[in-house]
Formats: structure tokens, C-alpha cells, sequence
DNA sequence: GTAAGACTACTACATCTGTAGGAGGTTGTC
DNA sequence: GACAACCTCCTACAGATGTAGTAGTCTTAC
């Protein structure tokens, strides 16, 4: 139950990026910055999405002042856990290695990355997979 | 436009993957293979879930003797890598490395993955990043 | 204290997705 | 040739999601 799956919309997803890239934020801030990112909506739509995605437990609100403040209540790390632990169910028969290799073939990573990467790899040398499920 | 983003809900994506696993079948035959796999659903559901993903262009569908024989007209990887894209330019500023990384921080892997993953590596060496957005 | 502006709550609606029933055609079999 | 079995087509419907309007409440500034 660890990693339970949130359902999240793709549109309710970009709010949620917006308060985890800014903090938390009122409604009308959360919209100002979906503008300023191209993203034409109405105030309510914001609204409407910040009111579901709290009904989900996936973000919080505090009255502040006259407006609420509406912050993440769930991180980043973890709706990105939840999202690729479905696809890797989904597409990779729930395992992670397959994803790994075919990103490794089809995308392009920087020096930097690439050294990172193999600095990974020593790591996981040492902590082979003790017969378990993924995490 | 090549890697456009085929919008495939979960059930349907349960029975394009029968199609992949097993080739061409008609309703009848998806339709057991998802009893098989503890999947309930009735055969007029399956046909819907055939019909739509025709529609779509994924499947596509041959009369033969009494019923249709339908087969995937898009291959898993396709899939795969849209779906990855999307999750990618969702959640992770479109970067492949920061999923890579995080895939090989949470996950484990056996002795041959860590050694399929190290050659891989070496590979990567060679043609670093040439400076253009992922594919 | 009243008007203007901002905020929330409620409602609405189209589309997509999951799920399935019923009607009507084909076929094989007794 | 009539019934059983199987097939497709059309229709339906609930819930989720994207999108937004309206109405009512609260603040603030004049």
C-alpha cells in the first residue's frame, strides 16, 4: 500500500507541477503561472482542480487571509514512483530492468549523466536483487 | 509527429497487450485469455475495448470464415516509448536521465541486468549527447 | 455604507473510459 | 427447416476528467 496509484488527471497533474515547482500558492497564482506557461485556463478551472485533486489527499489547503493556500501534500518523488511503477506493470511485465535498457538505447545523455550513471552501476554491484517484488 | 501519443486507457492497453502476446485472435479468444489471466469481463465488453482501439488505429481487424480476427497494428515498443515520453516530459522536465536514475536508485536488479546495464553504458561512452531534444 | 473586486461553492456539460445488454444476422446440426 | 450457438452492431450508462459559468459571500476603498 506503500505506492498506492493516484489517479490524476494529465491537466490536474500540471497544477499539482505548478505547486511543487512554487510552493504553495492561491488560486489565482496557481493560474498565473499556468499562463504564464501558455497554459490558457479560468480561474475556476483552477479552482475546480485544486478542489478534486484535495478531495484526492493529494494536496492541502489553509485558509490564509481572504484566499486559501493550496500546497502539495504528496511529493513529487512519490506521484513519480507511483507513475512508473504503472507503467512498468503495464508494458515491462513489472520489471524495471527492460525500461531501463530501452531508455538507455533510445535516449541521449550528457557526459555528466553518463558518469553518473556508471557511478550507479558500482553501486548496484554490491545490492543485486535479493528476490523480492519491486519496491 | 512520430512518436505521437496514442491515448489508450488501461483496459484497453489489458487487451492489446493479449494481441501482442499472442497474435492475432478473434473476440472469443482475447476474451478467454483475459479470464486466464483473472480478468472478468464480458464478451461484448472486449468486442467494445476492439472496436475503439480500431478507431483508434492501434488494431486492426480481418474477416475470417465467421468472426474477425483482430491484431495489433501498432507494436509494443511504439507504445512504450510514448507512453515513456509522456511520463518524461510529465514528471520529469522531459529528461530521460533523471528517470534513469531514479529507476536504478529504487529498483533491483540481478547479476545480468547490472552486467546488461554496464555494457550499455560502455556504448553510451562513445555517442554522448548531440545536443538535440529526445526522441 | 456602498460599490467594486476577489474569493468560494455549486452546477453544468462534453468527452472519454469501463462495462455490458439486447437485437438481429449467420451457421451448423439434428 | 427450426433451434442453438455464435457473431456483430447499436445503445446505454456511470464515473472520471477537462473546462467553465453563475451566484453568493467577504473585503476593501472611497
Amino acid at each position: 500500500m506503500a505506492d498506492q496509484q493516484y489517479e490524476i488527471g494529465d491537466a490536474e497533474l500540471e497544477v499539482l507541477t505548478v505547486l511543487w515547482d512554487e510552493g504553495p500558492c492561491t488560486v489565482r497564482q496557481v493560474m498565473e503561472s499556468l499562463h504564464e506557461s501558455g497554459r490558457r485556463v479560468a480561474y475556476t478551472t483552477v479552482l475546480t482542480f485544486l478542489t478534486r485533486l484535495e478531495h484526492k489527499g493529494v494536496v492541502a489547503s489553509d485558509k490564509a487571509s481572504i484566499a486559501y493556500v493550496y500546497r502539495a501534500a504528496v511529493t513529487r518523488e512519490r506521484v513519480r514512483r507511483s507513475r512508473l511503477k504503472a507503467i512498468m506493470a503495464q508494458l515491462y511485465g513489472g520489471e524495471a530492468a527492460p525500461l531501463v535498457l530501452q531508455l538507455m538505447k533510445t535516449q541521449t545523455f550528457s557526459k555528466e549523466e553518463v558518469t553518473a550513471l556508471r557511478e550507479l552501476i558500482k553501486e548496484l554491484d554490491s545490492k543485486t536483487k535479493p528476490r523480492g517484488e519491486s519496491s
